[in-house]
DNA sequence: GCTTGTACTTGAAACGCATCAAAGGGGCCG
DNA sequence: CGGCCCCTTTGATGCGTTTCAAGTACAAGC
């Protein structure tokens, strides 16, 4: 168990201690057969570097953290998988911490990152990053995603209250007389998203509008029940449009209204928010609001990259992507062919990687103040 | 952006810098109000720890790596789920690295935590992990997870074999005279369900089988292209039995049939595999068999830990979870009433975090060898 | 008043590596 | 043969912590 150090290298392949460092990081320095000796060395010994070492003598490493409120959330798993694209085209690794939606835990997590001397840090908080004070003393280069915040800083994010309005507005054009809000308000963007519908729904004063708690997580489950609740209603106090606040919600609901005999979207129309494709995969497509997670997750480590290369003090810069209703696309089950519907959210899973099916919806606000 | 350490604290606060080291560390030691003033001043510095220092000076940090071959396949959710809350139970942090799908960058990942003075760290190795030469040096505990070492090592696996013969013989009870089996077997996991499939079938040579590549990544769009050529054979040409080699296929798969006009399970039935809660919110509820992820997970944690606890040279060590047919649940969604059906997949989202429901499944078949 | 003990606090010594100024070695030219 | 330059290698220094033996202050007991 005793570790090998790069000092046990060096004595074994009799060069010093600096050579095999730089047979580590700056191999074009050294003599290629003094380099091959060294690496074979490495390898019978099987050494690994101590990255902690590493990191302490060398400065940052070249990695990212990323903090997400949840693993189990499409949209999260979206901005892991476009950020962590991005970082690896520049070289850099991801490295990924679960908060749990536990806003300790994130808090927890951040603080480790940003004492790991990553290069960067990326968060999907849960609440407002103005409630982290450890941020403004910023030590790293921080990007806020999904989330917009007040103080100075970085963030990207999509236009969560223009979600909402566009399912509300949405609801309008199927004329919907009474609408259903299903979720927990619990986290900012789920607040704007009802903060949306809400205003859009001011002008339009004989729509009746009911927002109803789904339990704590806002899981299919809560949604199920909250959708076997509306089904046994008197047919004249149901709604004719329920919005769930996130797919995973509506798509409980969907369920429960199918099992309970309602026709969706016959006798109601259901809509969700954050394009989750794996909500989706059942074969009843659902009518969807989605913001470019995978997008946002890329912009969040180009913004990253832009602080570490200009190397300036962090200006105040924000992305906001998506903030426009042709950016955040609303599709209608309803009105469109099954199979044109279907086909592409499936292939849209597929094709996550190559992000030019979201590339043309993001737009660059640029910097402001 | 000149990062406060700790002898700034020190100084600012009149102690020395062993003291402000024990408030971080053995809080306990310190006189109340020395802990007190060492807090505020630690606060109004914005000072953070160096996290890098902490380990190299420290020792082992009470943190895991977990590399995951992927972040949107459910069952390596689970499992970061079950890991996570295990991880957090014994106080430890979990950080999560994404292989993409891509071996160099797991080894990459591998290496990283390992060299970082994680205090364990857990794969789902896409591959054999006796294709990992460093694991032999093991420098820190490891547990490899949903695969089977025949290198000494400590491993927890469902038992993907068990899983396909389960599938094999639910189709035989339900009739089936010609099966097809989609998916690419890209992974070890995947060729032991379809080696599981062709063991069972081996007693029953009327019974056709067929098995039909998915294209690279396994993708419900890759389900739904084969599920509709599956659609448009000849009547005759046509399996009444699908297995997905995993859910997201098998979704795949159900939308392309039903699209077509074939009903399911009508005409055909279909099947998956890996019990992902994601793949079946839709309204068709899915025939799957459900490997305990969550369990599984959680399990590796417990190896890493008492790896950790003992500290004795690693004994080989290996766990099988669900490796009876008892264990692995498999539902046939023709054969149970709908909303039975539903209702505990939807419900067993909202209980990860209990995991008494795995808890039964699991067999520790201890140590051999 | 002296001893012994208790409760904190101190500061120097690692931890394993990257860095960089300096030394070494060899070839080339004068 | 000496001087110069370039390519390669060297090893001392410091990165920010933790740890721990040694120190201090104070209280209690005799």
């Amino acid at each position: 168990m005793a570790k090998v150090k790069i000092s046990d290298v060096a004595r074994e392949a009799g060069v010093s201690l600096g050579t095999v460092s730089n047979a580590l990081n700056h191999p074009e320095k050294l003599r290629p057969e003094t380099l091959k000796l060294i690496n074979e060395t490495i390898n019978r010994l099987g050494y690994l570097p101590n990255q902690s070492a590493r990191q302490l003598a060398g400065g940052a490493t070249k990695s990212f953290g990323l903090v997400l409120p949840r693993l189990d959330h499409g949209f999260s798993l979206q901005i892991a998988s476009g950020a962590h694209n991005e970082a690896r085209k520049h070289g850099y690794d991801l490295l990924i911490a679960n908060a749990d939606n536990d806003d300790i835990l994130e808090d927890h997590y951040l603080r480790y990152f940003m004492g790991t001397q990553m290069s960067g840090v990326m968060v999907q908080p849960m609440a407002s990053p103005d409630w982290h004070p450890v941020m403004a003393k910023m030590p790293v280069p921080i990007v806020h995603l999904d989330i917009h915040c007040s103080e100075p800083g970085y963030y990207v994010a999509a236009d969560n209250e223009a979600q909402g309005r566009i399912i509300a507005e949405l609801a309008i054009t199927r004329g919907a007389h009474h609408i259903v809000v299903v979720g927990r308000a619990a986290f900012m963007q789920l607040t704007l998203r009802v903060l949306g519908i809400h205003k859009a729904l001011a002008l339009h004063p004989d729509i009746k509008i009911e927002v109803i708690d789904a339990g704590e997580w806002n899981t299919a489950a809560d949604g199920y029940g909250i959708g076997a609740q509306i089904a046994e209603r008197p047919a004249d106090e149901r709604p004719d449009f329920v919005v769930g606040l996130t797919d995973v919600l509506a798509s409980g609901v969907v369920s429960a209204l199918v099992d309970k005999g309602i026709s969706v979207p016959g006798q109601v129309r259901v809509a969700g928010c954050d394009g989750n494709p794996l909500a989706w995969s059942g074969s009843v497509p659902l009518t969807t609001v989605a913001p470019p997670g995978y997008e946002i997750g890329r912009k969040g480590v180009q913004l990253l990259m832009e602080q570490i290369e200009n190397k300036a003090p962090a200006k105040i810069k924000h992305i906001r992507v998506g903030s426009a209703a042709r950016t955040v696309t609303a599709v209608a089950a309803e009105d469109i062919n099954r199979q044109e519907l279907v086909r592409p959210f499936l292939l849209e899973r597929a094709s996550t990687q190559a992000s030019s099916q979201t590339d043309a919806t993001a737009i660059n606000l640029g910097a402001y103040l």
